[in-house]
DNA sequence: AAATCCCCTCGCACACTGTTCGACTGTTGT
DNA sequence: ACAACAGTCGAACAGTGTGCGAGGGGATTT
């Protein structure tokens, strides 16, 4: 309805030769607070007295909260330390990546709640997609290929960090700690699995440890599984452009065509 | 702080004998608010209104929104088609998993939004977490990768659903369709990657395409990546319960000591 | 020197949010 | 008959994002 794919990123900033406001300090003024009270605490009113300025000066530098978001975000990208090529092993490179995204995510663990909201576009989300898509072309994938290992990988950190930053923060509202806070959690996980006595028993069985510890080996797990995966698709390799070619533009349109 | 661990799954429902309002319903209009306006427009005077009944009055039935939210995100969960067990292979069953829940999720796509807020302990979550474990153990994985391999394939089509919805959404607020959508998204994505030529072009020679078939292509791929990985630790088996199993309570106790 | 322009800030106002509180029903139990 | 309770609701509070128009101040033009 509106302008097509209207982003920060389709839009030039502001000139930002002023010795008041400026985009970068609004931006970083809003990280601070993100990262210290979390996604609710993040006002306009709040940012703005925090910047000793009032609340509606930042629309003159931002055009809506929403584009603000899509700022920090990318400046959380910008902040997942970037394997340096050709140094080691490709798959080395991409635990690197992983762990690397998994710990940024977890330092701001705000960004999770709105990766559903609008596609990361800006520069430094390209820049770690380029820089990716490296490691992987090196490694011998090619074509399409090369977007979705990328994607793959992105898709298992970023829905793995999601539930463990979901429990982390029940953690911390639980403002439990030690002793207390596991039986609290046995507790709660008891009642929650009470019909399904297996799972129960698992629990007992394994996840009765800091559950830190738990996530971290299971996200090795997740990763370890993945590289295999990687590794076997990459000696698959010629079959895969096949298979995971996209339908040539003609093809396209004439499935279009016969679907309408 | 409070009371640990609270959530609608601790405490206990409404008797719910009433003719008048009830949660079952109350949650009921909540989805068909979400799914048909998104969640922004669900509000509590709205859905008091949508019910025929004043707002304050849900919270007889419900402690705070996020216990709604809670709820409703259960009421999702047990949407996803669960593939009957012992029925075909376990890779198709997974697949069958994979796949049913990308598309639930599809279908209600402001769940994705709210994954991170709280862990997802209600009954249908439990529900399909129990089934997709005896998936699983037939398959001969065995102890805490019973945990692990769920939570990897969870976490991949989670992290792959968010992104996935987010261009989504951008889609439909451009309101374009057809060539003018394609023409835009180009512009868009060119934009975007200016800096970095080899992006464009790859994207200019596989992604010039409908974008649903492209992310399924894409999402199949990570899928056997996944599938992969997972048959080859299952063929490594026995290393793998101890590389990833958690450390014995004496030793965690040593280690903890050791730390402080 | 005066007038015009533009960048930038900001107070007010609007419509809306989640939630608390106390008052109000109608039903049930004794 | 009275009391206890389940359930609903209106008013109110503190807070939200943001449009609008009024200004200030420095640079540029006349």
């Amino acid at each position: 309805m509106k302008e097509p794919f209207t982003s920060v990123w389709t839009r030039e900033s502001r000139p930002a030769k002023s010795p008041g406001l400026s985009r970068d300090q609004i931006v970083r003024a809003a990280m601070e607070i993100l990262d210290a009270e979390g996604v609710d605490a993040l006002s306009m009113r709040r940012l703005g007295a925090k910047l000793g300025s009032g609340a509606t000066s930042l629309y003159w530098h931002i055009a809506h909260k929403d584009e603000l978001m899509e700022l920090v975000m990318d400046e959380v990208y910008g902040e997942v330390p970037l394997p340096d090529p050709a140094v080691t092993s490709w798959e080395d490179m991409v635990s690197i990546f992983a762990y690397g995204l998994r710990t940024t995510l977890s330092e701001h663990p705000w960004v999770i709640s709105l990766i559903g909201s609008r596609p990361s576009l800006g520069p430094r989300a390209m820049n770690l997609s380029s820089r990716m898509q490296q490691v992987f072309e090196r490694a011998g994938f090619t074509g399409p290929l090369l977007d979705y290992t990328l994607s793959t990988v992105l898709a298992f950190v970023l829905g793995w960090t999601g539930p463990e930053i979901a429990w982390r923060a029940a953690r911390e509202r639980s403002g439990l700690t030690g002793e207390e806070l596991d039986a609290a959690m046995k507790e709660t996980v008891h009642r929650a699995a009470r019909d399904y006595p297996e799972l129960v028993k698992r629990y007992d069985e394994h996840q009765a440890q800091d559950p830190e510890v738990i996530q971290a080996l299971a996200f090795d797990f997740g990763l370890t599984c993945l590289l295999d995966g990687l590794r076997v698709r990459l000696a698959a390799g010629k079959e895969d452009n096949q298979r995971f070619a996209p339908p040539s533009t003609a093809e396209h349109d004439e499935s279009t065509k016969n679907m309408m």
